[in-house]
DNA sequence: GGTTATGTAGACAGGGTTGTCTACATGGGC
DNA sequence: GCCCATGTAGACAACCCTGTCTACATAACC
C-alpha cells in the first residue's frame, strides 16, 4: 500500500551490451543490495556513498541490509567480488568480438580497451580506484585489486602463443593496459581518449615486435 | 605557556633525500598547513583526512586554518600544487642521477622508478589517487592531474632525440610508468615490486627498439 | 599612534556517517 | 502446525565532518 518511489530498472551486465533483464524490484533484496552499491560505488566512490544511499536507491530497508551486510566493509568486499565477476565476463566476450584467439596477438585489446573508454559512464577501473581509496583503511582492497589484475593478465596471456617470454609479455601488456586505464579517466572524453589509445596501441605492438624480432620479417 | 603536544618535524622534500632543512615550528602558518595536509592526504587519502586532523598536526587554530584556505576545497588544489612541484623536482633530479641526460633514451626511468617505489611510505601517485577520490566531486582535480601527466611526459620527451615519433614515444613511454605506478601500489612491497619494474623495462626497450629498429643492430 | 596582517583558544551549528533497536508481516520447509 | 528465514518501517545513539563565531594577543609598517 506503501508508495513505491522507487526508479525501477533494467538488471543486466552494464559493461556488456544487454542480455538476462529483470526489473530489479523483482529480484532477491541481496542482489538488489549488490546492484546499488555498485552503480554508487563505482560512478560516486566508495566513500562517498554512504550506506544510507545505498539503501534509499536498493528499496530494502535498514535491517535487511545489515542482515546480509553486517558492515560496510562486508559490502565493499562483495561489491568488488561481483564487479570482478562483471568485469572478467565482459572482458572475455569483448575480447572474442574483436577477433582474439589463442595466440592471435594482443591487437585486438586497443579496440576493447576502446568500446570500454567510450562508455557514457567509464570512471576508470574499479579496483584501482578503490586501492587508492581505501588502500591503507582496509588492505583487502589491495589484495583484491591484484588478484583482479593477476586474472586479467591470464586472460590475456591466452592470446599469446606459448613461448618462453609468453607470462613476461602478458604481465608488461597488463601493465600497458592499466597506465591507458588511469590515463583515459583524466582525458575530457571521446577526443582525447584518442591518445591514451594510440600510445596504447604503440606499446602492444612494440611489446609484440620484441618476441617475435626475426619471425615477422621471415613471413614476406 | 600552552603545552606544546605537536610533534616538531624537519622540513624537506619527502620524496628526495634530505636538503634544506627547517623545524616545522618556525615556518609561516601557511607553510605549516601545507606541509601536514600533504603527509596526511598523500598517507591516509584526502577524503579520510578532516581538516580538524590538518589542524591539529600543523599546529595552527582553526581561524588562522580557514583564513588561508577558506574551504577544504581549497586546501586540497593547493596540495596537489605542491605536491606537483615537490614531484617534479625529485623526478628531474631522479633523471639526472641515474645517468638520464637529453638524447640518452628512456632507460634510465626504470631505476628513478625503482627509488620512488621503494621508499617506505610509497602510496602510488597522488594525482591518479585524487582522481580516484575526488574526480567526481571536484574536476578541478581532474584537470591538474592531466597537466602533472603532461608535464611528466614533456620531462621523459627529453631523453629521446629528436625523431618524428619523440612525441608519440614520450606519450607512450609515461602510460608505460603510469601502469607500472599504479600496479607497484598493490604489491606487498620489496619482494613483488620487481615484477612491475621488469614489465616497465621490458615496455620501455620495445618501446624504443621499434624507433630504432635498424640503428641497434648496425652498432655492431 | 593607529591600522592591518597574523596569530591563538575553543565553543557551536548543521549535517552526514555507521550501526542498533523495537515491532510487525509473510511464506516455505519439517 | 510451527519455526525461521526473509522481508518492512522508522526512530535513535554516537560520532565525525565542515565551516562560523566571539574575544583576545602581537608585531610590522606607514
Amino acid at each position: 500500500m506503501g508508495m513505491v518511489a522507487i526508479v525501477d530498472r533494467v538488471v543486466y551486465n552494464p559493461l556488456m551490451a544487454m542480455d538476462s533483464s529483470k526489473t530489479a524490484s523483482e529480484l532477491p533484496a541481496r542482489e538488489r543490495i549488490l546492484l546499488a552499491a555498485h552503480d554508487l560505488f563505482y560512478r560516486d566512490g566508495i566513500r562517498a556513498t554512504g550506506v544510507d544511499k545505498v539503501i534509499a536507491e536498493s528499496g530494502v530497508t535498514k535491517v535487511t541490509f545489515y542482515r546480509h551486510f553486517p558492515s560496510k566493509n562486508d559490502l565493499i568486499r562483495a561489491f568488488l567480488d561481483y564487479r570482478h565477476r562483471l568485469w572478467m565476463e565482459w572482458f572475455a566476450d569483448a575480447i572474442r568480438r574483436c577477433g582474439g584467439r589463442p595466440g592471435s596477438g594482443l591487437s585486438p585489446l586497443v579496440q576493447v580497451m576502446e568500446e570500454w573508454f567510450r562508455k557514457p559512464i567509464y570512471r576508470g577501473c574499479a579496483f584501482i580506484n578503490s586501492v587508492a581509496e581505501m588502500g591503507g583503511a582496509l588492505p583487502d582492497v589491495v589484495e583484491i585489486c591484484h588478484r583482479h589484475k593477476q586474472d586479467m593478465a591470464m586472460a590475456i596471456r591466452e592470446l599469446l602463443a606459448d613461448t618462453p617470454q609468453r607470462d613476461a609479455l602478458a604481465q608488461a601488456a597488463a601493465i600497458a593496459i592499466d597506465g591507458a586505464i588511469v590515463r583515459a579517466q583524466t582525458e575530457a572524453r571521446d577526443a582525447d581518449v584518442k591518445q591514451s589509445l594510440d600510445s596504447l596501441a604503440l606499446l602492444l605492438s612494440a611489446l609484440q615486435a620484441t618476441s617475435t624480432p626475426f619471425a615477422e620479417a621471415a613471413q614476406h
